[in-house]
RNA sequence: GUCCCCAUCGACUAGAGGCCGAGGUCAUCACUCUUUCAAGGUGACGGCGGGGGUUCGAAUCCCCCUGGGGACGCCA
């Protein structure tokens, strides 16, 4: 890359960052660090009526949460600002009044209704909907009569006259040929004033000097708009690259039915940042060492590159994910797991504000094979919190018998003695029981097991007692 | 409807004309380790959407069909 990197981010704050969405970023993000570029986030907030300053808020907690850092954008500012669209409008409005000036563009007041009755007849009519051009050779008197009228226009861009097709090189997907029939002349400006996304992402592009347009594929059939308003504007041209769409489980688009599918969601499911991350990453690209799958934040740095981007659409797979996941959870730092976890376990009325934190540690070290994200710690946890035992019906049956009464009572007895409550000890302990009474394993674990949990299955044993503690053990067995 | 993109196990993918009798990961199933479950280990199942070309040779190149997705807004 002999200039300089510089990718952009480009969100519209109109609802939360979803997965599609933050694997763009992901993308924009990796390449402009592997190439020691910058990655610039911009908010694209032209959408006066749905954009809100929570959205925007959301976005950035989760990027930054994720440790997807912008080199300029809102909050870091910038050679470039402002970086929220809203705060260029006049930037959009002068490169307009250009473009009218040369008889590029032109004022239209056609009515939204009437142009939405076309375009549905066109629909119906199996012909291609798109603006006619009605207002493209008013007069200047003609234009005047519909000032006076009142009708606000807008401002639409003239398709020039093309012989040539339009080619999008997309550095994913290769060349792309357009016929300059299938455009229409588009809004450059709404009649509020604001300019639409088609111009404005041109016009900031170029200002900010990005050199690579790293975006989804729904945009690669905009691209052409885009191209013809580089080239009348005398913009030089971008590299594009549209990246393959994530789907949902069904292959269809994502939407609400598909369940989380926000980034805060699986944060708040607690998955960790880069499980999301490596995740995410491994969503329509694929790393050069054959077979890897687990990557580090460097590693993908260090590996990432466009000629590896799949050209298919992915499905997001919530499996995949979960592995993953769990591989994440078992490996990472018990410290921080355990303060991750504290929030799930006080909201389920486990933890009281005091609890010891190297118990909490324990425990969350006793179940964290079990788990795919962090708030499933509940489901696995409530014998070590409640004060009573609730038996499940398969426990009673393992306590009815003579055998397993005379197992615990041996076992009270030997744990009462007990001062050294470590799992080596605890497991010699009961293998001597065994030893005594003469009973197999199972018959000897399975017993003490239900009359600690109430359950017949769960973490080792031993760990189980030692978490604990001694008194709530014998507790236990008193009552069962 | 028109235009554009895409097509390898159920899912994610490797694959740049012979290294492919198609490899890996997840899921599934079996076995194994283990007091149980989870995790781990070993293995099995499973795929080039269809049809035509090109070529000595095609998952790979070309064409058609089919299927999926996207765009066609005063949304981005």
């Amino acid at each position: 890359m002999e200039q300089k990197v510089r990718v952009r981010f480009a969100p519209s704050p109109t609802g939360y960052l979803h997965l599609g969405g933050v694997r763009t970023a992901l993308f924009n993000w990796l390449f402009a660090r592997h190439y020691k570029g910058k990655f610039i986030l911009r908010i694209e907030d032209t959408d006066l009526e749905r954009s809100a300053t929570a959205s925007e808020g959301t976005i950035i907690s989760s990027l930054k949460w994720l440790g997807l850092d912008w080199d300029e954008g809102p909050e870091v500012g910038g050679e470039y600002a402002p970086y929220r669209q809203r705060e260029r409008l006049k930037f959009y409005q002068d490169y307009a009044d250009k473009l009218l000036q040369d008889g590029k563009a032109y004022y239209c007041y056609c009515q939204e209704e009437e142009l939405e009755a076309k375009r549905k007849q066109a629909l119906q009519e199996k012909r291609h909907p798109g603006y006619d051009g009605k207002c493209k050779d008013l007069t200047e008197s003609e234009r005047q009569q519909l000032a006076n009228s009142g009708r606000k226009p807008v401002i639409r861009f003239k398709i020039p006259e093309l012989k040539e097709k339009i080619v999008v090189n997309d550095l994913i997907r290769g060349e792309v040929e357009f016929s300059p029939e299938v455009l229409h002349d588009f809004v450059i400006i709404r009649s509020d004033g604001v300019a639409a996304y088609n111009f404005a992402v041109v016009i900031d592009d170029y200002l900010m000097k990005i050199t690579h347009v790293i975006r989804g594929e729904d945009h690669l059939s905009n691209t052409p708009k885009q191209i013809l308003l580089y080239q009348t504007l005398k913009f030089t041209l971008p590299q594009f690259a549209h990246l393959p769409m994530i789907l949902g489980q069904d292959g269809a688009r994502f939407s609400k039915r598909h369940g989380a599918t926000s980034v805060e969601a699986y944060q708040e499911l607690g998955y960790l940042p880069e499980t999301m991350v490596n995740y995410l990453a491994l969503r329509g690209w694929s790393p050069s060492e054959f077979g890897k799958e687990i990557c580090s934040i460097e590693e993908l740095i260090k590996d990432f590159s466009l000629d590896r981007v799949t050209k298919s659409p992915a499905i997001f797979d919530l499996d995949k994910l979960n592995w993953m996941s769990g591989n994440y959870i078992r490996n990472a730092d018990l410290d921080r797991l355990t303060k991750l976890a504290i929030p799930y376990l006080k909201n389920k009325g486990f933890l009281k504000c005091c609890s010891d934190f190297e118990w909490v540690k324990s425990v969350v070290d006793l179940v964290k094979s079990h788990l795919n994200c962090l708030s499933e710690i509940t489901d696995n946890v409530d014998y070590l919190f409640n004060s009573e035992v609730i038996l499940e019906d398969e426990s009673k049956e393992v306590l009815k018998g003579d055998m397993a009464t005379q197992v615990l009572d041996c076992f009270y007895k030997k744990l009462e003695k007990m001062d050294d409550l470590t799992t080596e000890k605890i497991s010699g302990m009961i293998k001597d029981i065994g030893k005594e009474i003469g009973v197999r394993c199972k018959d000897l674990f399975l017993p003490i097991r239900a009359a600690l949990t109430g359950k017949i299955h769960g973490p080792e044993l031993p760990k189980i007692i030692s978490v604990l503690g001694k008194e709530i053990c014998l507790k236990r067995i008193r009552i069962g």
